[in-house]
DNA sequence: GGAAATTACTTCAAGCTTAAATTTTTAAGC
DNA sequence: GCTTAAAAATTTAAGCTTGAAGTAATTTCC
């Protein structure tokens, strides 16, 4: 293979590494400080950000996983008062998503700890790594 | 919280956003053009890489995964002739694995199109970019 | 050299995730 | 308007993943 697809690579597989320890990291802080996993959280904190007319649709695509997926995510959330669905007035295909106040209250009690969280993770990384990687990670993302 | 707390967490959310959307594209490029799996590949490529005494745990810590996942990778990928357990003769609580020469040849197979398939993903990012980042998550690994 | 702690691995239950199939509803093309 | 296609959500089966508990072997250290 080429030059660039072997730096290609190992920059995939460095990605991951860094990626992975996060996300072991996170859900270590999760589970222990307020009994919840990832999942759930990254799908509360979706929820918390845009409030209004979210559907499952917008959710999976949103989260980057599939229909069934958040499907299941969001019966547990509700099954634990935390979110709730409402059917569409104008398309009864739809169902949309949203917190409950129990939910909402219980994202803002999460969402300082896992910001700090975030922050020590990549203590490491200096100021100008953090906004340098910040904008490759945008020119990456064009499109896709 | 802090200003730099701010940017980390909006660094965290593209990270994790590029990640996944890479992992998405590399499953379904294992799936449709070789009928596997993202974990049996990584395992696969961890057995590749590492050819000789690797054991049950240093398998869990290099692909960082916990034991019992690593376990029942292996336990499939035993079951379709690809990798091989021997127990080791100077303790008996060791497991080393290996890929069959079935397993070597299979991964041979895929590793040239796995890695084009890679770069393919990050073809958008040009060469500077690639190993700027590269060296971000260098320093960002320093120990964790 | 024997008790206690540690290490390596597996098993288990629960939850996560995907991809495909299904159901229901809406939109498109004639 | 009617047929066909497309879209939204759920369900299902299979596989992935974790964390905890369990088993067996080794090491530590008195």
């Amino acid at each position: 293979m080429t030059e660039g697809s072997k730096r290609r690579l190992k920059l995939w597989i460095r990605l991951l590494g860094v990626t992975r320890r996060a996300e072991n990291e996170l859900r270590e802080y999760l589970r222990v400080t307020h009994d919840t996993t990832l999942p759930r959280f990254d799908v509360m904190a979706a929820l918390y950000r845009r409030r209004e007319n979210m559907t499952m649709s917008d959710l999976s695509r949103m989260l980057l996983v599939s229909n069934g997926n958040a499907t299941v995510v969001v019966d547990r959330l509700e099954k634990d008062g935390l979110a709730r669905r409402t059917p569409s007035e104008t398309d009864r295909r739809t169902v949309f998503v949203g917190l409950t106040p129990e939910g909402l209250a219980a994202f803002e009690s999460l969402a300082a700890g896992h910001e700090a969280e975030v922050a020590r993770i990549f203590a490491r990384l200096g100021d100008e790594d953090v906004d340098a990687m910040t904008e490759i990670l945008k020119r990456a993302e064009r499109d896709e």
